[in-house]
DNA sequence: ATGGTGGCGCGGCCA
């Protein structure tokens, strides 16, 4: 069982990347974000003709997510219980036994802007979702792009970034606040590169640089963390043409 | 360097 995350940064702009990933790596499961993809657009027929179903949840312009799977996926849900959201951050599915719940968490601009207690305020509401979802479902992925980097690790360089957006220790806080409710950073359960990200800015040639920073991630529940073969990086298709700036994070089970 | 690039959608916002 292999599952996968990817913010693609527009699906009409990404679609032929993304089909193509699918059919070079097969995986069970593609967490996307930053769909930004009305429903009425969504271009699922793309994906059926490679054998994947889709659920998701989008918006004009902005945000979006969606879930592509080999299995149909039952229990679908596009909200944190209790946040009133017009934004499409969030779409959980069940696929087999498998709770899926994927995110895409508020950038929040600059620390201390409005934008930033939006984020703050979502974080918390979803810590409070997901301990009850952890008492649900004893397999319990929650993947996609977090827009923290958990660990100075995760940071090209750390002391540039101290304190500043998606690094700040609030941010950090919140991050670990999940891991306490039992979820684990399934990348952290290997040993992995040094410099290991899964995003770098478009200006300035931070890709070539490898000035990145590593916020998408996959958290398992216990029980996953236990089946868990690895979790890897694939950096190639950021060496695309018109890629995104984001690349997708897999992990692999011992089942399915 | 308060810049730089990219997506959406056609001016300015968001990342």
């Amino acid at each position: 069982m292999k599952i996968a995350t990817w913010n693609v940064n527009s699906l009409r702009v990404r679609l032929g990347q993304v089909i193509d990933w699918l059919r070079a790596v097969e995986p069970d499961v593609l967490a996307m974000q930053e769909t930004k993809c009305k429903d009425e657009h969504f271009p699922a027929d793309a994906f059926a003709e490679i054998g994947y179903r889709v659920e998701f949840s989008g918006e004009a312009g902005y945000n979006g997510v969606a879930i592509a799977s080999r299995k149909e996926a039952t229990g679908v849900a596009t909200d944190i219980d209790g946040f009133d959201d017009h934004q499409r951050r969030v779409i959980a599915a069940t696929i087999g036994e498998l709770r899926v719940i994927n995110l895409y968490v508020p950038n929040g601009q600059r620390v201390g802007s409005e934008k930033y207690e939006y984020k703050l305020r979502w974080l918390a509401a979803l810590r409070d979702h997901l301990r009850i979802e952890l008492e649900r479902h004893g397999q319990l992925v929650v993947l996609g792009d977090f827009n923290v980097a958990p660990e100075d690790e995760d940071v090209h360089d750390p002391a540039a970034w101290e304190g500043k957006i998606m690094c700040s220790e609030p941010e950090r806080a919140a991050i670990r606040s999940l891991r306490q409710l039992g979820l684990h950073d399934a990348f952290r359960l290997f040993e992995q590169p040094p410099q290991s990200f899964t995003w770098w800015d478009y200006r300035a040639g931070a890709f070539r640089r490898n000035l990145g920073l590593r916020i998408d991630l996959i958290l398992v529940s216990e029980q996953l963390r236990q089946m868990c073969k690895s979790c890897t990086i694939d950096a190639a298709p950021r060496r695309n043409e018109r890629p995104s700036d984001h690349v997708p994070v897999i992990a692999e089970f011992a089942f399915g």
